[in-house]
RNA sequence: GCCUCGGUAGCUCAGUCGGUAGAGCAAGGGACUGAAAAUCCCUGUGUCGACAGUUCGAUUCUGUCCUGAGGCA
């Protein structure tokens, strides 16, 4: 494959990842793919931090709240949208940054993934969940199991949205699609890849995080969120998923109060923070730069820009 | 001042008919191929409030004290 230049901005939820993408594209002609599963929708600007009209700073950005919220996003569609997206920006002779958090998604763009194109069939789904419903984690894994036992292998008897997603592919493919699962079939999908990564002290970054959660509710979470439950969206849209959604849901039908509402989301972020790095963990070319208190990736941005240098000029 | 109920893992609590304890959440580690901000897996030693008594043995029984909540005065 030789897909061109590919710069990636990756960390953890409120590493800073938008300011330096947007830093590196002024100073090299770039522009910003962004590689988030929820920044994808339209009306929830703040509870996805999607970066300000200020924050881009005159730099386009693609990907980013275009998205209806009642309509269901999914990593396929992304794997596509972010593939052009980066082929336009290298055409019309810039350089493209992918940046955000989402690890399926930025693996889907950066290696050469080919995610099985079997789109949702709600009618097999819903027929495993009712299963499921009626025999358990267990009857449901053995279906699988019995069907391609190489998939079951992989995926935890308990973990039913998988195993639903497996028979999901199995059932419209007849076929097990082994290759998809094989680690070393991997590879690089742009030849001049760079990928930098943010890294905070896990104590520092979860102040981080609460402290955000709070500027979110400053800046209007609540009202972002009954607006988007007014504009129809449910609990079993994709977009439902984004933290903060559940917790005001259960705010606004008096379940719970707003300062517990609040405390769960800085709680679930920080549980996602955590998830993200194990994720990041696995990607081995990943440049890691030190982030601290006061200037976040500042320190390390000369050495960011010795490494773009070096490589694309 | 008296009465009642508490004081057990970072938090909320369960439990031990006396043989030094366990859940959920948190925390840490991990997985991840079209829901991924989702979903799932693994990891639990803590003067069982303090001191004394009974006992082979007490966190568990008894007493005193400390401490929290409520009630009566």
């Amino acid at each position: 494959m030789s897909n061109g230049n590919l710069i990636v901005v990756l960390g953890p939820t409120a590493s800073g990842k938008s300011g330096l993408a947007v830093e590196i594209a002024e100073k090299y002609n770039g522009e910003v793919v962004s590689c988030d599963s929820m920044q994808v929708y339209k009306g929830l600007s703040i509870s996805t931090a999607q970066p300000t009209k200020e924050e881009m700073n005159g730099i386009p950005h693609h990907l980013i709240g275009f998205f209806d919220i009642t309509t269901n996003f999914n990593a396929g569609e992304y794997q596509n949208l972010a593939r052009e997206a980066i082929a336009d920006i290298q055409n019309r002779g810039k350089l493209p940054i992918l940046c955000g958090g989402t690890g399926l998604y930025i693996d889907s763009v950066i290696y050469n993934m080919d995610l099985a194109n079997v789109p949702e069939n709600t009618e097999i789904r819903r027929k495993y969940s009712e299963y499921f419903s009626e025999h358990g984690a267990h009857a449901l894994h053995d279906i699988l199991a019995n069907k391609s036992p190489e998939m079951a292998n992989r995926i935890h008897q308990n973990n039913v949205q998988r195993v639903i997603r497996a028979l999901e592919v199995y059932d419209m493919t007849g076929s097990e699609k082994k290759e998809y699962y094989n680690k070393n079939m991997k590879k690089f999908s742009y030849d001049r890849l760079l990928i930098f990564g943010l890294k905070w002290d896990r104590a520092e970054l979860y102040e981080r995080i609460d402290r955000r959660v709070d500027m979110m509710i400053e800046a209007g979470l609540v009202n972002e969120i009954k607006t988007a439950r007014e504009n129809g969206l449910k609990s079993t849209n994709t977009a439902y998923k984004a933290i903060g959604c559940k917790e005001l849901y259960r705010y606004f039908d008096n379940e719970i109060s707003l300062q517990d509402a609040i405390k769960q989301i800085k709680q679930y972020s920080r549980n996602y923070a955590k998830r993200q790095i194990t994720w990041f963990k696995r990607i081995e070319e990943i440049n890691w730069i030190n982030c601290i208190a006061e200037t976040g990736y500042m320190s390390g941005k000369s050495e960011i820009f010795t490494k773009i240098e070096n490589i694309y000029f």
